[in-house]
DNA sequence: TTGTAGGCGTTATCAT
DNA sequence: ATGATAACGCCTACAA
């Protein structure tokens, strides 16, 4: 009730070695099962549980991975970035850890706080799985020498860490070439995230291969930016318009930014798909309610999670080994917003 | 690079005990500015962070608060529960834990493996925010008896357990209030959630209450019932429409159901808001991208997982307190749904 | 302001 | 199959 007992009441209280009883709740074998059952019946009628600290010390390991992401703003209302992403990766992270035995430990990294916050919580961890933006680069290289790292991140590659991201480049080009080959628009406007995200970086680069590919001669910058938040896809597309620019189609670098452009072309009385389709990034929960509904490319959100935590654990086991990255295939999901009928699901898989 | 360094080689390092060394990585006082640089400076030489498991046994307190939530059967394709609500909360239990130097352990639990996963990590943890609907009700009173525990639901009062909770039952009547007087709607039907979930509950009784309150006979049990998804609001609202029933507005008890309950209304040629007014409750991103947009009520999810930190803080500091409890005012967000022109936002507070 | 030394609760190595 | 018994790395009185 109080104090929490030790090893050492269970171990008396059974009557048998505190070795024995560690055996036991290590799940290991060297025992009988009847010295594991009154093992087992002693811990619990003590409501005792290892303690953690005491077995991470000894053992050296907390079996404690964690998770750094950005911190999205919570201080106003504005969604400052899709939240859905890093949910969605915390989760798959939580599963891979949970199925190895370990926990998740996660910290909101603002750009600022970033060393100091994750210092605070370095030493209680095993490694870390650092998700792209949410701390800044030097930071990032600072805490690898501290603790084993993976990023969650298209770069990083000359930062020599291990990394997992998504084809990001592939599904942008599988998007825009959809545009071009299935619907046959030809002028299409690109707007872009911010200009350092890798992310940003990665899809631009794909939507110019697609127009490369066809024949078409692909723009050297984006048409225009938004900070990947819906008021900046609005805004983005407000300066698009009030350019004169009126393109048949407009690839959006993420959903969000999307949402936003829908109301500003609303607000311009501009029809959708019929006066300019529109496409986005991610395939956020909102997406499918739009109307049209918005065609995007989905993300296996999941899969990034776990995949950065089995990368994690592989390179804790062994520090020195080569350096290990993933790219993960992307799905086009074909909704109404550009052009296509219905409320079709997904179309076609992945690249590689 | 290879074996961690430890206290003893800062020690000697910056030419001090490591009780000195302690005592500024703690940043307490009692050591000079200079023995303070020397120490940081030597530490950062040696890219050394504290080794938490040894702090956490040394201190008894492992620095580290755990949050327990409801496994979102990431299997299937049926988002099974909102988990915009999970996810706030986590944010707003992140940031509190934050603030008071603690660090966030997340543990999903399916009802199952809720004994045996929770207990594989009781160990790591100070105490435990036990989300609603996370454990089975034994589960969590068989964890209460090994660390402190903070219930985020309703109930729990029975348990003898502290716990916060958003004003349901306040949220819920204030809604049907708009409905009934602003609107003067008086034929409401109530689709509700599961029957043993408390927050359906009390949400069920507040729309009981606005109506008793009106003057008008409230019914013993919702028209129809969901579980809390979008299909089940179609469903549910397919089988209302089945029925015969055609009531002039339906509260819906969470706003998931209530998309799928739009998207039922559609298929029957029915509109919202003219023939029939909507209303959900949660205000999930989604709901004011619908159209028409939402009318629901708003939980202050961050803060709800903040208080129950906060608490949680308090019952580890005092084991012996009484038990306290929180509820948390809500907000009606009065959008297209219910009737109500263009796309308004917030009305009124919330109830205490 | 700074140092000394015992102890925190497990795990892991050697025995038996 | 089971026991002794050193670590494990830090904190915290207690001293100086």
């Amino acid at each position: 009730m109080s104090d929490r007992s030790t090893i050492y009441e269970v171990a008396s209280r059974s009557g048998v070695s505190t070795a024995t009883v560690s055996r036991v709740m290590r799940n290991g074998d060297g025992f009988s099962p009847a010295t594991r059952d009154r093992v087992l019946a002693a811990a619990s009628e003590l409501g005792w549980v290892p303690n953690g600290p005491a077995r991470g010390l000894a053992s050296r390991r907390a079996g404690i991975v964690g998770l750094v992401f950005p911190d999205l703003g919570g201080s106003g209302d504005a969604e400052e970035e899709s939240p859905l992403f890093v949910d969605e990766v915390i989760r798959g992270a939580e599963r891979a850890a949970t199925a190895a035995g370990d926990a998740v430990l996660i910290v909101s990294a603002h750009q600022a706080s970033g060393r100091k916050l994750t210092y605070s919580v370095a030493g209680k961890v095993d490694g870390f799985v650092v998700m792209a933006r949410s701390l800044a680069d030097h930071d990032t290289a600072a805490l690898a020498k501290t603790v084993p790292i993976v990023v969650l991140a298209n770069h990083s590659a000359r930062h020599g860490l291990d990394f997992v991201s998504a084809d990001n480049r592939g599904g942008s080009r599988e998007v825009t070439d959809h545009l071009l080959a299935v619907h046959g628009y030809t002028d299409i406007a690109f707007v872009g995230g911010p200009s350092r995200s890798p992310d940003s970086q990665e899809r631009f680069a794909g939507f110019r291969a697609a127009l490369s590919a066809a024949g078409r001669r692909p723009p050297t910058a984006p048409d225009a930016r938004g900070n990947f938040t819906e008021a900046g896809g609005r805004k983005a597309t407000e300066q698009l318009l009030a350019s004169g620019r009126r393109p048949r189609a407009i690839v959006y670098g993420n959903d969000e930014m999307a949402v936003g452009g829908l109301a500003a072309l609303r607000a311009a009385r501009i029809k959708v798909p019929t006066d300019v389709a529109v496409t986005g990034f991610d395939d956020i929960a909102t997406s499918r309610h739009l109307r049209p509904a918005l065609t995007t490319v989905r993300q296996p959100m999941r899969d990034l999670g776990e995949r950065a935590v089995d990368l994690l654990f592989a390179r804790i086991a062994d520090p020195t080994a080569e350096r290990r990255s993933e790219t993960l295939p992307v799905a086009l999901v074909v909704r109404g917003s550009c052009g296509c009928r219905g409320r079709g699901g997904r179309v076609g898989g992945g690249t590689s």
